[in-house]
DNA sequence: TTTCGTGCAAATTATTTGCACTCCC
DNA sequence: GGGAGTGCAAATAATTTGCACGAAA
């Protein structure tokens, strides 16, 4: 099959109509590793579709990663959150409250492949999901 | 030791003048465990250091974050990054050239704790460091 | 025809920067 | 006095929103 009907039939499993925007989006997304900021998107897909717009890709972008199509790195907002724990230790960040915790975690033995040739300074773990002060509710 | 005296010392052990506003933006992040903002961190401040602005909040995380004494959560920029496989896989993050590298990680076996109650949907896990590209330069 | 997707522009939010003022060494 | 730290306001950057038009069901 190919990539562009890979999408059209992606999109369509989700319920969502797919317009020429979302199909590109998707198709661009799913051949590509550079994990693309919406700036980048959109200047791939300009020439080809000149009037695209970058409201356009936020949308689609919002829309892909609700239907869980696409996943966003980093957290849900794009403000920074600092911590003063400097050890290695796990984030967890409820979807319903936004509230962060943290959790232990054994990165020391955690088997990593494709990082040959890196050199590491910093691992961070982050999950998502429900916290039990939401899920009592 | 009291909490602002180790504050104090942690500043001055990294060469960084240890001005009243240094002092008590890290005495809080470290007694909390909310991540905050700086949104956050500037109004819990004000009451106490009325004249504080948000300007001084920006520059001292980013000492902190420089120095060591403090940690960004997710990536470098507040630039949302997006990816397509949905997978459970680590992404790798070069500081110097901000590339970013998938890699793949068994997050399955990885025992984790302090996560009792919590329902997790997704995993991400985040490395960063220096890449072979750069290494080499 | 009615709903949905798009694109523009304006609004909002997050962050950075330039500069003047002040406070210690 | 001079460099460093701060605060204000303006500038920049990222993201969201409202709305009107055109395309598709």
């Amino acid at each position: 099959m190919k990539e562009i009907d890979c999408a059209i039939s992606a999109l369509r499993s989700k319920n969502i109509r797919p317009s020429i925007a979302r199909i590109k989006i998707l198709e661009y997304l799913s051949h590509t590793t550079a994990h693309p900021t919406v700036e980048v998107i959109y200047h791939s897909l300009l020439p080809e579709i000149p009037t695209l717009s970058k409201a356009t890709v936020y949308k689609t972008m919002s829309l892909l990663v609700e239907a869980g199509l696409a996943r966003l790195l980093y957290g849900e907002d794009c403000e920074a959150h600092y911590d003063a724990n400097i050890s290695d230790h796990g984030h967890f960040q409820c979807t319903r409250c936004g509230r962060i915790y943290d959790f232990t975690v054994d990165l020391d033995n955690l088997e990593a492949e494709g990082l040959e040739g890196f050199t590491v300074v910093e691992k961070n773990i982050f999950f998502r999901g429900a916290c039990p002060r939401c899920l009592s509710d």
